[in-house]
DNA sequence: CCAAAAGTGTTGGCTCTACACCCATGA
DNA sequence: TCATGGGTGTAGAGCCAACACTTTTGG
């Protein structure tokens, strides 16, 4: 005798407290974020960021990163709280209050499919994102607009690059999520001048003129005023 | 046969969801913030910013709005969405989401006495705060934060200030609140140039000379580079 | 030797900061 | 006429934006 949907919403008393999470990561140049495809629920078949609720007891970052490890099978992500969503109807089925989060990972190819819970997982371009469930395309456009400003006033850049990079792929980071060409020159001056990077003594060989390396001199978040 | 705090936490399944108010206003020079005495629960006695449960098909901000009601008598004021602070044990007897709002009001003396729900009510200085329940010092450490780096880059003391005021009070609050000292002329410049307020014809005379008021030229809010 | 990406300086304009005196009024 | 708060201008320094060519390598 299972319950359906409109039942099981009124066996809670109260709103219920989900988190979800918008990942994002950078890779072949582009600035991706990571979906999960649903296979039940009134959304079925939508998209949308991985999460789920809250347990009790469980504090919220925890949630957070153990819906991570289901979808992703993610241990480590910089991880940043961004937005409460509480319209109780923006879950036709029940009231769920939402808190929104963002991960942000150097390496998107460390993440394995999705758990059985979800019909598919993958990486989208954030300009051609499927039809999300949910209020999921407000807490896109709220992710986006965070992301981009934490980039001009912090060092949070460390977080979605590989330990070792090139000032091109610095660079590149820049410009790509910020929509907008960068002076190479005045850009490199003024990083370098902050003291943010770390010059390394290697480079790297390709097809061209060897690179220099680089790596953060600090792998955790400064607030800096940077462009 | 009321139920202890024990029992009475075991009876949720879940998380509950609560909003607490950070209400700040600018009075005889200094920025206060409204506290309320709780004459109940674990922390008897101890002072905290106004907040409650959420109820099951509310909206956020109407929670936030009803327990400002309750608390304060206030209908309208300036809401932001500040944090979500969900700890387990930021309350002893039970695992409560409580999602923090900032509110700013330009005329604390509407403030009528707290409910019968609470022991006392009243404005306090934030360099003197009571002791306060929860994890309340930090939502107000938190909300100050905000406060500060809003007045930076928006428009947002036009919800502290009345609808007239001079060129004085409006520079008064922004060295209020920095704590800091603001070079007169080329604070004014600046303010001016960017026409952020609008000269009114008026003069408040007093007595001294008399002082050009100004309104603001829009009263939503405006991003603005400020500072 | 060619293609492709890496790396490098200067200048003019603008903005920001520092700073001190006169003004208008009521008492 | 005096006390008090209101109101005003300039100059020097520092910062920022605009701008194009040379270097290094692999193929």
């Amino acid at each position: 005798m299972p319950a359906g949907p409109t039942e099981s919403a009124d066996r809670f008393e109260r709103p219920r407290v989900a988190v979800d999470t918008v990942l994002f990561a950078f890779q072949e140049r582009r600035l991706k974020t990571y979906l999960v495809q649903l296979s039940r629920g009134p959304a079925n078949g939508k998209w949308a960021f991985p999460g789920g609720l809250v347990r009790r007891g469980e504090m919220l970052d925890d949630a957070v990163r153990r819906e991570l490890k289901i979808s992703t099978g993610l241990t480590d992500a910089y991880l940043e709280q961004l937005f409460t969503f509480g319209d109780p109807s923006r879950d036709p089925d029940a009231h769920v209050v939402s808190v929104a989060y963002m991960a942000l990972i150097p390496d998107p190819g460390r993440v394995s499919g999705p758990s059985p819970k979800y019909a598919a997982g993958g990486w989208f371009e954030l300009s051609a994102l499927p039809p999300l469930a949910y209020d999921h395309a407000v807490m896109a456009k709220y992710a986006l607009k965070r992301l981009k400003s934490k980039l001009e006033y912090s060092n949070i850049a460390f977080a979605l690059l590989p330990p070792i990079f090139t000032f091109a792929e610095f660079e590149e980071l820049y410009s790509q999520i910020l929509a907008r060409p960068i002076d190479r020159r005045n850009f490199r001056r003024r990083i370098l001048a902050m003291g943010l990077l770390r010059p390394l003594k290697e480079t790297r060989r390709g097809a061209h003129r060897p690179a220099a390396l680089y790596s953060f001199a600090r792998q955790t978040l400064q607030m800096i005023e940077m462009l």
